[in-house]
Order: C-alpha cells, then structure tokens, then sequence
DNA sequence: CTGTTAGCGCATTCAC
DNA sequence: GTGAATGCGCTAACAG
C-alpha cells in the first residue's frame, strides 16, 4: 500500500478516464467539469493520494507560496515571536514560512538571501544584520520580489517596520528623571552597532541632556561578569549614579542578578528600567519596569505589508514608491513596576 | 539596472556564446570545462545576476533541499531553541528550513503536512500533537520521505527523538523524598493528554507510590488564577504537601509567583522543583531546582538522524526498519538549586 | 571538452 | 464540457 514516489497528475488522469486538463481544473477549484466527472476524479486523487507538485507549478510562473524570513536566531524570543505573527499571516495567504538565522554574521546573511532567492520565495521579510551594508543594499536592489525589513530599517531602499526606539528610550529616561534622579547611567550591551541600540542610546542620550544631567554611558558590558563589575565600579564612584536604564533584556537580567547579589537595594539605592520585557519581570522582587515592545505586531504587520505587495502587483508608479520605502514605527508602552521607584497598584504587573 | 525577471540558464548560455550544458556544468562544480570558458561563463553570471532556478531542479526529480519542521509554536521557548539547533543541521547540509506550527491542533497539523508535502520537501520533523492518531500515522505511513519525531513519539511508526520523562520525573520525585519530604504534590498543567506531561506523571506516580507515599495530583491547574487557589486549597489541608512538583514551565512559575504572594517560605514550608530549566530560574530567590532538558540535544539529533537517512537511502531490510522505527531517549539533569532544601556551592548555578 | 535533445509535472492556449 | 499539444528551466544521456 506503500506508494514509492508522488502520483502524477497524469496517474491521476489515466485512472479516472479523462484528460490531464480536466485533473488539472478539478485541482483548480473544479470549475468547468461536469458534476459526474469532478466526483469521480476527487475520488481518484483522494484514493491515490495525489498532491499537486509545486515545484511543477513555479515553473510554470506560478508564485511559490513561500516567503523567506531573515533573522539573527530563532532561538530569540523576541525573533521567534516575530516568526510565529509572521507565520500566521503567511498561512493566512496560503504560503509557507522559510526561516534562516544570520547570527548577525554579514556573509551568511548574504549566502541565505542567495539560496531564498533560488528557491524563488514570493517575498522576503528580513531583520539586516547591518542594514547600512552597500553589499545588503545592493542585492536588496536588484531584487526582483518585496522585501520588508523589520526591527532594523534599510531607509531609502525598502519598508521597514520597527519600534520607535528613540521616543521609547528617550520617554523611559525622562521617567527616571520625573523620579527625581539625576544621575542616570545606561548600560547599552556590547552591539553598539546595532540600529536598535544606537536608537536607544540616542533617545537615553537626549533626554539626560536635556535634562542638564550626565551622559553616564558603559557600552562594553556583555555578560554577567562584565555587568557586575561595571556596577561595582558605578557604585565606587564619588557620585554613583541613583538609577540604571538597560538596553536590552540580557543586559536587565544581568544587572538585576548583580544587584541582588551585591544587596544593592533596588530602587532605594539604585532603580533599574529596561529596554525590553520578558515572561518573570513582575515576578522577581522587585519587579521589574520596562518599555514593553509590540513584538507580535511588529511580525504581523511587517508580515501584511509584505502580501498587500505581493498581491498588489501595481509596480510602477509614484506612489507605490513611496509605500515601497516607508517606515512604520510601532508604539510603544512604559509598563511601571516597582525598580523604578514606581508603586504599581493591586493588579499582578 | 533592475532585473524585472530572473535570467535562465539559456539567457547565460546564449550571452557566454556556450551551450546549456556547459553552464549547468559550471554551476555544478565546474568540472569537465576548460578553464577559459568556465571563467567567461562565471563572468556572465555573475553580471546578469543568474540563480539556479530550484524549481527547475525539483522537477528533475532532484531534491528540494528542504525540510519541513511541524511543531506546535514557534514562539515556544522550548520549540524555538529545537527549530534553531535543526536549522544549523539543514544548513549543515545545505538545506532550508520550512517551519509550520499547529498549536496542537490536529486538522491543522494535517494540513500541514499536506501542504509541504506537495512542495515536495525532502524530510519532515514532527512535534505531533497526538501521535496516537489515527489520521495522521495513516499520513505518516503513506509519506514516502523520512519523517522524525521530536519530544512526542510515534512507536512503531516512525524515529523518535525524546527525553527521558519517565525516569527524569522519577528520579526528580526520589530527590524530593530524599530531600525527607513525605506528601508530595504534583502539578500537571492541563494537558493531561499530552505524551511528556503524561509520562512525567507516570514518573512521579510510581516513585511517590514506591516510596508508599500518597499520590496527590491535581491535573486542573492551568493559568495564574488556578494555580494559586490550587496552592491555597492544599496548604489549608489537615496534612499540607511539603514539596511541591510542576511538571511545565508555566505552572512552575506561576507556583512560584503564588508562594510569593502568598508569603509562603520556600522551600522550608513547601518545596518546589520544576520540569524544563528557564533563564532566570537561577536568579529568583530563592532559585528554582529544575529538571533540565537537553533542548538543542534534541533538535540536533533529530536532524542529524533525518538527514543521515536522507542520504542513505537505502531503504528495504530489516536493519533499516529497525532504525527507521528506533527512539532515542535523551538523558537530562537534575540542577539542584535552593527551591527543593539544596545548598548549591558558590558558583552561580 | 562541448552541444543537442528529451523530458520532469503542470497550466494553458486552442480546438472539438 | 473536454482533451491534445506546448513550454516553464533545468539536468542527463548521448553524440561529436
């Protein structure tokens, strides 16, 4: 009972009696053939257990139902949230998700759009390694499918759709400051080149400036070692810093396990805010405050820009254009806990 | 300078003045043509930009360089982190990547396989939502491509890569007698029907039950809500559990956000120990012990294995039946941290 | 070393 | 309503 290899859809034809044509209709939708027919060949594909190939379809010119999606890794919560809103809107237009991770490396960024485009993926959504790259752009260019970037936005060149970073960070600064503490530091994590990053600090940046307070920046922090010891030695200063804004979750998780260790009273001695939320901030103690980011949207809209594109078909034109290049940025929100100095109210936060 | 379609082979055979032969030849290695011509030809793909068209190749008969990953969320931590580690396996064999969820839903699993069936892929991992279908180890016998199962397995139908739940929740049970806790309860989760949930179950009923100690199961808890009631109702029992065993990540954390509340001291009033280690398990106080999971383990092997027959193809013989139908069962560890009586050491655990 | 040719499975004219 | 023929881009014989 066991079948070797895939039945065509000449199998199917010459079992039922009739023409490939008519298969092909009744695979298509059915219309066209008599009601007698259409019963007898469903039941002949149902029988032998007939699935269109697709790779005969493309050749065809037919699109691929598959879209690429780029990431660093897949492992990331905040990328694998991406990829699962992604995903849904790709099922939801009848195509497949074909995910590859960077790991932030330029060259096997490139080698993965390269082997996506010889799989002829219909559309491609991708988070650029260095979307200042020329390499990047180039290739983006001569593209001949839609491409959105999310999360870091390749400007003048395709649509993005990311986080206002630099209004999230910047607002999340000026709560520290509307807390009354003047001397905040930001630890940034190692990836100074990242946009995300970059944008972050500019907002932190900005807004201490502002403010007429310290730009107290440590952008070489990594891992927990690093962490510790940099707020080991923030603590030691004449005048250590009475608050700390982390960029990203790692560093926020790290920082918090330091100052536990270092029974450094938080948010009485030092409060922390981060960039970032995760699953346990409002179960450690204290909880943790956070900008909180529309991961899933971020993946869901990115995702429906690409296939209003790829269905649109419009190509020419100047408006269309400028959708081409447009850059979405999400909101965010400043969820309050209790390591900013904030008293959140009865509710589980 | 765009390129509104893709160039085909004949376009670069036709502008290197060379036959298609020798250009499919030069994109397969380059053997057999001279130098000079090779080089011009090489030249002339790279101006025109020329890829392979895969579907080209597929309809060859060739392979589609593909696989397809069926699991149940791609936001899982636990799923994600397997996606990841097979993924690096696909690359490893110069193969993409197809990654689907069901959220363990059967007619969509269904579809599912259905779907990247006809694009042919050339091997399939499966997280099936239940192996014991009907419907789907009739799909699963009538697939002609190798097919792995990843965390639930399929007996006698198809290769399995697991861990170890049995005897993991046995031994993390016998830690807890060990540790002199005499009624220990057990928090399921609600998906009593799921392979992992029911045979850690199995573990700790036959270890409590070993020990002549009561089993006290309680398979209903599911959010926050029903956690902390589930707690609170123990605790007011004529004889409360002193240890406290949750056997998925939620329900750990939610148990844990529950002691907290509920100002119960941990683990001196009640222990807890987990199934499946998560980031910040070792930051809470106090520290969670956990059964650990050879997460990416699982992932690689499962691959590894997919491919390994992928490229064997030697198909018929008994020994190949027997590795077709093998279950690999992977070891995991207990981390003992404060949450069950533990001391760990210094380190940062 | 190199070119010619014949399909792979399907959708699509165009006839009947 | 239906079917025969054509070609999508590529590889694998088979000649030269």
């Amino acid at each position: 009972m066991k079948k070797i290899s895939h039945p065509t859809l000449d199998d199917v034809a010459h079992e039922a009696g009739v023409g490939t044509t008519t298969v092909s209709r009744v695979i298509n939708g059915g219309d066209r053939v008599s009601p007698k027919t259409l019963a007898r060949v469903l039941q002949v594909i149902e029988r032998l257990g007939y699935r269109p190939n697709q790779a005969a379809r493309i050749l065809k010119g037919h699109r691929a139902r598959t879209v690429g999606l780029v990431i660093p890794n897949i492992a990331d919560p905040f990328f694998a949230s991406c990829a699962e809103a992604a995903y849904a809107v790709a099922r939801a237009n009848d195509s497949l998700l074909i995910v590859t991770a960077t790991h932030n490396d330029l060259d096997t960024e490139l080698e993965n759009l390269d082997v996506l485009l010889s799989h002829r993926t219909d559309g491609l959504l991708i988070a650029p390694a260095n979307p200042q790259s020329k390499a990047l752009r180039d290739v983006l260019n001569r593209i001949a499918i839609p491409v959105v970037a999310i999360d870091r936005p390749v400007p003048n060149a395709i649509a993005s759709v990311v986080v206002d970073n630099y209004s999230a960070a910047h607002a999340a600064t000026q709560h520290l400051t509307a807390h009354g503490y003047k001397r905040i530091a930001c630890l940034t994590g190692g990836e100074t080149m990242l946009y995300t990053i970059r944008e972050r600090t500019r907002g932190y940046r900005r807004a201490v400036e502002a403010a007429g307070f310290p730009c107290i920046l440590d952008t070489s922090v990594n891992d927990y070692r690093s962490v510790e010891s940099a707020i080991t030695n923030l603590l030691a200063e004449k005048h250590p810093p009475q608050a700390l804004f982390t960029l990203k979750n790692s560093i926020t998780i790290h920082a918090f396990e330091a100052l536990q260790k270092l029974n450094v009273p938080v948010p009485s001695v030092l409060a922390l805010l981060g960039f970032d939320d995760f699953e346990l901030a409002s179960t450690l103690r204290p909880s943790i405050s956070v900008v909180q980011q529309p991961i899933d949207e971020i993946g869901r809209v990115a995702a429906e820009l690409l296939f209003n594109r790829l269905l649109d078909g419009s190509h020419a034109g100047n408006a269309a254009h400028s959708r081409r290049t447009q850059l979405v940025k999400l909101k965010t929100r400043l969820i309050e806990r209790r390591s900013c100095g904030c008293v959140p109210g009865t509710g589980r936060t």
